[in-house]
DNA sequence: TTGAATTATAGAAATGTTTCGATGTGTTAA
DNA sequence: TTAACACATCGAAACATTTCTATAATTCAA
């Protein structure tokens, strides 16, 4: 079962529009994104883009694989369902 | 459906230790809560925890119910299933 | 091996959040 | 009606996050 820390981290890391954004499009793209796709639908500065990546990964929101010089970020579904399981037990 | 601006609101509101705090204990005590309770195992003072309060009540995690001088404030477990809802949608 | 491309990091400014003390508002009890 | 109580709001200080520019690190291509 998934502490209060580590919910209070993916909180943290759901509560950005841009960090939705890229969720979001992760997965019209197979859960599975480059950093440089990133740049076509967020309006921030590539450093911003890696800030907000840093953000999802650290959560374990995301998987960053890296291929070459690029680098794939693939969504963690698993983490995602132990979140939903946390929320869950939140209620009676 | 969950919109991403709502989903946002509700992930900040999750996204301090004294807020899930708040959150559980209001599962212990049958969804449940009054403000002067919360007094008792969170650490801050009073208008501390009234500000906790009410990012819990604007997101609509918790409904708070006047009852003269006191505020019941009672899980929104619907809240928290769209929310939820809202989370699996971000999966394939 | 050099140059261009992709991502990461450092440092700073702007912005947002948390917390507090002081005070206001409404309610009950004496 | 007055005093005490429960909660909310205000304004400011402390702290955290977001965003940028500049620069570094790594990799591929010529």
């Amino acid at each position: 079962m998934m502490d209060a820390k580590k919910a209070e981290r993916i909180s943290k890391a759901l509560a950005d529009p841009n960090r939705l954004l890229i969720l979001k499009e992760l997965r019209k793209n197979q859960d599975c994104l480059y950093c440089s796709d990133v740049y076509e639908f967020v309006d921030l500065t590539q450093p911003s883009i890696s800030h907000h990546l840093k953000q999802l990964s650290d959560a374990e929101l995301v998987i960053p694989v890296k291929e070459g010089r690029y680098v794939k970020y693939k969504l963690n579904a698993k983490m995602i369902d132990q979140y939903v399981e946390f929320l869950q037990g939140l209620k009676s």
